[in-house]
RNA sequence: GCGAAAGUGGCGGAAUUGGCAGACGCGCCAGACUUAGGAUCUGGUACCGAAAGGUGUGGGGGUUCGAGUCCCCCCUUUCGCACCA
């Protein structure tokens, strides 16, 4: 080693050595213990940025102590590389959408390589390439197959803005989830997944996962599936065959139903208003909410607004005939369409009854025991808007409800649905909010769906023996909405693998969260060719031990991965519900606005973006690495430092500069610890050591990885201050200072790993820090026990003093001696001591008054 | 509006089951070495107070010998959801 740290000298030099020695390869054969890390792969926009470096930081951390710890260890990386800003770059400057890809990966793979992250490079992937999105085909044809995959003609959320189609969640909010553009309805024909089939699993199946996932996640994912309990009931349209089917949770609110509201999107309205005079006016109300939802800015509910249409309906209970509406406040997508509008019990139907003066009922009464009833209870039927004025919405017992009166909701919940059932009119049901997934994308630059169009044959899958279905080079770039690829004509025509007749592809590429569902299962058996992956491999690696990656994947990526899963494992390719045993959402990594005092996400826009390219220049990957590890926990917001970061070079030159100072006497002298005593210093040395080793290693556990580095520089100050001449130290002193400086080394390295390579070496081992060895120091609980104790003594909850005692200190002895404590003494003085608290070995309270 | 999480020095943040609040770092102050210091090293650094001592974990109450930690009310911030029947 050299007298001197040069971060840059010594990074390459091990860089080097670590892609030469292929230490980070993770072999198949290997009976160690396997762990899985991994991190959510990139889009390959051209740069690196912190956000990237801080989630591939801790993930490296991790790898890197799992490595020291002896199990076998899987880190792979990889490129999630179609997608539409190689199409916007396609479009606006005519570049090639793959060629654009591949220098941007290249460029990104030096700077991951710079940044040292210790990558299998071996099983890198990128989904853009031919071999990989074969199985993305081949998957769809296994959904095709299963009749998992279909198309329908649907209405479909497009962004005018990127010309494309999108999922419901990356519309949420009625905006594009990239660009931000109001998002627009429009009818296209479009391939579906059916992850409704699987809506049940996912949300039982977050059982498995609890213990490793964060709850602010599942919760998300418990509201996109959006299980809810309740009935359908069909209401018969009176004079007529025609039945309305509304969901309810509330069937035991039924009687209390003055309306009944459908949707103005709703198929069965052009239907029952036929011949109706009160048609247009419904039509043009239908419009005009369509229009008010579309061009809907601000987040505020709209005011409910609704029409008579003149139809009445039967409600199959109490025989009653009801009026029905159209509202704006009944969406088509959830539930039935309809409601039975309950304006006693639900809020919404209470404003809305409010307004359009409906009649509101009250069918359920609180049961309360001591409490006065808020409202006035009816005895009968009648209305009670006059004297209602919130609707009630708790559960109770049944009042005004015929022969059902009297009874407890959570009873007729279930017993009505039954007897709905028995009825023919209705029964217990479950709905869910998440709907399928539309997969199709009027892209270039993405998988093809492996789908062709004959004109005797109808839709015909592609033959397994065919795929891929390769993109073609290039296309007309046009951005008109419709597919480029409708434009290859090369593309397009092909003939029918059935009859041989001419025939069309389908010119939609799949949505790039099919590529990222699976993607983890391939770094597995990344090379592949007849299989996406062989079962057998993925038994030994998946499932995921840690992913990592940022919240804002919580439901789109994560959910589709854990369908996709599933899909899978009703496949027979794996055998587990759940990929992601543990999952960590790192915090996003801001730094101050220039002429403001806001923190916010690193971007290009803002300008307050630090490239991770010149922070490695200036500081060096592992103080950069080390100082976004330590700056902030893991999950929390990371506040950008430049001073920061020089804090971390300065530890990590002061640390050099001792091994330095140490290396020549430590890489000779003897490795007993010989049979002198150790001096009082070199015990409370020791006693840092292994209290250290212990802290760093259940630390690690929840990835507290800044108190680990902050054990680190603890573990470094105690070593200077015991420091002294390393010519002039005894055995006994070196042995301990060895044990200290070989045990911050090791423990350094997941943080810093280059440096530690080089301190090692500097310390006189060769070979590396990584073999097949369980490098990791263990905690000698012995020598990491406190040789006297120092107990402070309160007076009524006061710190008034302290007293040494040794470890195993009785409680008596403890007692005792803090009553003969002189300050102790002077305050009890004259007072009665009332009672004296001993806790053992921490703490003594007198009490007096 | 609903839901969740969080509020600790000038800043980022530490603090098993309730038991010494402020670890570690940044910044700042003083000193040393220096032609110089935005390098390095040493020491100091919650607040008030000359001191003794007192006060302190968003605010108010409570439980307890003892509360950053537990309970209740309120305030603020961040995030998520937004008519889900």
């Amino acid at each position: 080693m050299d007298e001197k740290y040069f971060p840059e000298q010594i990074e390459n030099k091990w860089q080097q050595q670590w892609a030469e020695a292929g230490v980070f390869e993770a072999k198949e054969n290997d009976p160690r213990e396997k762990f899985y890390a991994l991190e959510m792969l990139p889009y390959p926009s051209g740069f690196l940025h912190m956000g990237h470096v801080r989630n591939y930081s801790i993930g490296d951390a991790l790898a890197w102590f799992k490595r020291l710890q002896g199990l076998n260890v899987l880190h792979p990386i990889g490129w999630d590389s179609f997608g539409q800003p190689a199409e916007q770059a396609a479009i606006k400057r005519g570049v090639n959408p793959r060629e654009w890809t591949e220098t941007n990966i290249a460029h990104m793979r030096g700077q991951l390589q710079r940044l040292g992250i210790s990558y299998d490079w071996s099983r890198e992937i990128a989904a853009h390439r031919p071999d990989y999105y074969k199985w993305d085909q081949w998957f769809f044809l296994k959904m095709l197959e299963r009749g998992l995959a279909y198309k329908k003609n649907s209405q479909v959320n497009w962004c005018p803005k990127e010309e494309t189609v999108l999922s419901n969640e990356q519309s949420s909010g009625g905006i594009c989830w990239r660009c931000g553009t109001q998002v627009e309805k429009r009818d296209l024909e479009q391939w579906f997944l059916r992850i409704t089939n699987y809506a049940e699993q996912l949300v039982a199946d977050i059982r498995q996962i609890e213990a490793g996932w964060p709850e602010k996640v599942l919760k998300r994912q418990r509201d996109w599936v959006g299980r809810s309990e309740g009935a359908f009931i069909d209401f018969q349209i009176k004079d007529s065959d025609k039945k309305i089917r509304v969901f309810t949770t509330r069937i035991d609110t039924i009687y209390g139903a003055t309306a009944i509201v459908m949707s103005a999107e709703h198929p069965l309205l052009d239907e029952i208003l036929e011949g109706s005079t009160l048609k247009a006016d419904i039509d043009a109300f239908a419009t005009k909410v369509a229009q008010e939802r579309a061009a809907r800015v601000d987040e505020a509910e709209e005011e409910k607004e609704g029409l008579n249409t003149g139809v009445l309906a039967i409600n199959p209970f109490s025989g009653e005939t009801l009026p029905v509406w159209v509202a704006n406040y009944v969406l088509m997508e959830y539930g039935t369409g309809a409601v039975m509008s309950v304006p006693g019990h639900d809020e919404r139907d209470f404003e809305f009854a409010q307004k359009y003066s409906l009649p509101i009922r009250q069918v359920i009464a609180p049961v309360s025991h001591d409490q006065i009833q808020a409202e006035p209870v009816p005895t009968t039927a009648g209305d009670a808007s006059a004297e209602m004025r919130h609707s009630f919405t708790d559960y109770g017992v049944l009042i005004n409800s015929g022969e059902w009166g009297g009874k407890l909701s959570e009873v007729a919940v279930k017993e009505m649905a039954d007897y709905a059932k028995a009825h023919g009119f209705g029964e217990a049901a479950v709905t869910y909010r998440i709907r399928d997934w539309g997969v199709s994308r009027q892209r270039f630059w993405g998988a093809p769906v492996p789908v062709i169009y004959c004109s005797n044959c109808g839709t015909v899958p592609v033959p397994y023996e065919q795929l891929p279905v390769v993109l073609p080079p290039t296309a007309a770039f046009t951005g008109t909405g419709e597919s480029p690829l409708a434009g290859v004509p090369e593309f397009v025509n092909t003939t029918c693998p059935n009859c041989d007749a001419p025939a069309r592809r389908d010119t939609d590429t799949m949505d790039t969260f099919v590529d990222s569902s699976w993607y983890f299962f391939r770094y597995v058996d990344a090379r592949n060719e007849n299989a996406p992956f062989n079962p057998e491999l993925t038994r030994q690696w998946t499932p995921v031990d840690q992913y990592i990656g940022g919240d804002s994947h919580a439901v789109m990526h994560l959910i589709y991965t854990r369908f996709w899963t599933k899909f899978m494992r009703d496949l027979g390719l794996v055998d587990f519900d759940e990929p992601v045993k543990r999952l960590l959402t790192q915090g996003m990594v801001t730094n101050l606005v220039e002429g403001t005092d806001e923190w916010k996400a690193m971007s290009k826009s803002l300008g307050n973006g630090v490239d991770p390219d010149e922070m490695i220049a200036a500081f060096g990957a592992d103080a950069t690495r080390l100082f976004v590890l330590f700056a902030a926990p893991v999950e929390n917001e990371l506040r950008w430092s430049e001073s920061g970061i020089e804090g971390a070079v300065r530890f990590l030159r002061r640390v050099y500069t001792m091994v330095w100072r140490w290396h020549e006497r430590l890489s000779n002298g003897s490795r007993e610890a010989g049979a002198s005593e150790f001096s009082a210093d070199a015990r409370a040395l020791r006693r840092k050591t292994h209290q250290t080793i212990a802290k760093i290693t259940s630390d690690f556990e929840h990835l507290h990885l800044n108190t680990s580095v902050a054990a680190l520089m603890e573990l470094f100050n105690q070593l200077s201050d015991f420091n002294g001449d390393p010519a002039q130290a005894s055995e006994s002193d070196v042995f301990a200072v060895r044990e200290a400086l070989e045990a911050l080394v090791i423990m350094l390295a997941p943080f810093a790993p280059h440096i530690a390579e080089e301190m090692w070496q500097g310390l006189g081992h060769a070979g590396g820090l990584l073999t097949d060895a369980r490098r990791w120091p263990d905690a000698d609980p012995e020598l990491a026990r406190r040789e006297e104790l120092e107990i402070p003594i309160q007076v009524n909850g006061k710190l008034r003093s302290r007293v040494i005692a040794p470890p195993g200190v009785s409680e008596d002895e403890l007692r005792e001696s803090a009553l003969a404590d002189e300050r102790v003494r002077a305050l009890i003085d004259g007072r009665e001591v009332v009672k004296v608290i001993v806790v053992p070995e921490r703490l003594v309270n007198v009490v007096i008054r």
